[in-house]
DNA sequence: TCCTTCCAGTAAAACGTTTTTCTATTTACA
DNA sequence: TGTAAATAGAAAAACGTTTTACTGGAAGGA
């Protein structure tokens, strides 16, 4: 494995000119430039990045924070952010605190550990997706801040799925409450007058966004709303879904339409019903959350809200880089709050066209 | 930040001593272990991985090349690898080659680019997936084996999903044809007579093994096989299930039983059945294969072969740091041919039982 | 023309570790 | 007891870059 200094030797410079000209760190004339050039070709030589690291104190490469990556969610995720960081010439380090099959008090440890290990690794940025709510949240957060915002030697960082703009933290979401405002609107034109609602954890800051948007439209628009009974209460799986959805119909037997926090709850839903002859769309009509991929497979397809996963990793890691490329905590943080689309299907509409397959909008 | 320099002064030792108490290697006095340990907890001390690799070449990172992040496959794979990564102290580096959305010379040009950007980047071992087929295989397989058996300088590495022992790399792999055995006997044994196949593109290594395992069944059984009519192609998406069922059907109306060759075709195929009425499992019995997510949410729940992907993931990272921590490429590459289980739904089998969450076997 | 400024390019320092080499004891054995 | 071997620990070299400090010659101004 040829170095530099070989490089250097067979070019016939110093080896401070080949870093110059590698990094176009100062001006190398024309005519050296193009020796180098040929010697680095000629000898196939790499830099090594972490001799390189090393002086430079930029390791060229980003750690990823996800809380499942076998969600419906973070694959895209995670495809969006490193199709920009392979074009910034960035790795990316993956870390999944794996939230979903621990208690949320280890879930915090975890992802604590996690962010500790990144920056541990002299990583240049981090995206994260947070899930920490209640107990540890407010000492997390201030950490977090902490690190964000250090005077001497902050690390640049952006939050995912969760708006943490007021810890000065860089963050790309969704506007979930508009979005909740469309898909239950959505219901309402559809005709319904009855509409329930199957919400997600309390513990999670995103379901209760959702369900306060739930709760405003039917306020703010004089439908019926009785908090006891129109909504019931699941985990995000199909079999929670499809309790919940039980639990809706004995409370509310004439219950005409349903929103529910994610499509997986959606999906156990659709089964009750179809098990009990209910008609969908005709008695009553379901919407999802998230546009999982299952959701335009199963029967009927499952009207929903299309959430831009994948550009929200691209835009993620572009505003991480920004911020890498700038060396600055000076500036205030952006918040990215990003636009997401009614998909009408037949769990909403008999005559819903057939295909909606935009790769991410 | 403080570096090792100030430990040394704070406990009063050589940095020479910190280092051989940090990495175990060297003996030291219990008394100066004491002190060194002490004094590293509270100056909070981390070693610099990078000011670390920089002399001991390794940087306690291993690169994963995925084929499509977003794939049923992949999460699960990258969560098993993360788990073993994690407990052996290493980072984990995703490439995604984003196969499905390229032509098949693009991937292989994306595919070896990633696996030299892993090179370049130090990584201490590398597991991949390879799609690569026919044009350049030959020239690819070739240089990859070069990398896992130079002499001076082997990169560890493991191939995931595909047998590489001829080429002298380390393989964890399922065992597709047994699998398919079990598929098509069950169907077999459910009564079926005319057992149809609907297979994935000709250019896939696994879509073939699986065709044939699925034709010697039938011929090892007597069964009818017309590869004309009972064979239809598909290229692993819902759609062309669904088309490929049309197709089936029109051939040979009186066909029983299909096996797929994955489980997205497989629910294109029961959409298909269910638009014209045909009586699932009675009438014709569907068997998949992956046990991808959808399958057990789908209606008929979808009998299939449940694939390990988390324990793959787990069996290629284990071997990857055997060989790693055994600094030697001399031994002969060892392959792990990962057993599968038959998962029986309503698909095949109208009184099968409910859940199957068996979470990774 | 002389002195200063500028600049391309080089030599050398620095980065924070690990590893090698060396030294001063201690231990072992005759 | 005396010499050789073993060993704990320290000093110093090394890793392969980037960056800083320096050099010598050209350019510019007076």
């Amino acid at each position: 494995m040829s170095g530099i200094k070989e490089v250097a030797t067979k070019a016939g410079v110093s080896i401070a000119t080949v870093s110059n000209v590698l990094n176009k760190s100062k001006y190398v004339s024309p005519e050296l430039v193009k020796r180098v050039e040929k010697a680095v070709k000629e000898l196939n030589y790499k830099v090594d990045p972490i001799a390189s690291g090393m002086k430079s104190k930029r390791s060229k490469t980003i750690g990823v924070i996800t809380q499942d990556i076998c969600g419906v969610f973070y694959p895209y995720i995670m495809k969006g952010i490193n199709s920009i960081a392979d074009e910034k010439g960035y790795q990316v380090i993956m870390c999944d605190v794996d939230g979903s099959s621990h208690s949320s008090e280890i879930a915090l440890g975890r992802e604590r550990a996690l962010f500790h290990k990144l920056l541990a690794s002299r990583v240049d940025g981090i995206i994260f997706v947070s899930a920490i709510t209640g107990e540890g949240q407010d000492e997390y957060f201030a950490e977090l801040k902490k690190m964000a915002r250090n005077k001497n030697g902050a690390i640049p960082m952006v939050s995912l799925e969760r708006d943490l703009t007021m810890l000065g933290i860089d963050s790309v979401y969704f506007d979930s409450y508009n979005n909740v405002q469309k898909a239950v609107e959505h219901l309402a034109k559809c005709g319904c007058k009855k509409v329930g609602h199957i919400a997600g954890p309390v513990e999670l800051q995103i379901a209760n966004e959702r369900r306060k948007g739930y709760e405003d439209y039917l306020k703010l628009h004089a439908m019926e709303l009785d908090e006891e009974k129109m909504i019931a209460y699941g985990d995000y799986t199909h079999q929670s879904g499809y309790t919940a959805m039980k639990e809706l119909l004995e409370n509310v037997p004439d219950i005409d339409g349903v929103f529910c926090g994610n499509d997986q709850m959606a999906i156990g839903a659709l089964r009750y019903l179809k098990e009990k002859n209910i008609d969908i769309p005709g008695q009553i009509k379901i919407i999802g959350y998230d546009d999982a991929f299952v959701s335009s497979v199963v029967e009927p397809p499952l009207s929903t809200i299309h959430i831009q996963k994948k550009t929200a990793g691209r835009r993620a890691a572009t505003v991480l880089f920004e911020r890498i490329e700038r060396e600055g905590n000076d500036e205030m943080a952006v918040g990215i709050k990003l636009e997401s689309r009614l998909i009408v299907r037949k769990s909403t509409k008999e005559d819903a066209k057939e295909d909606w397959d935009l790769s991410d909008w």
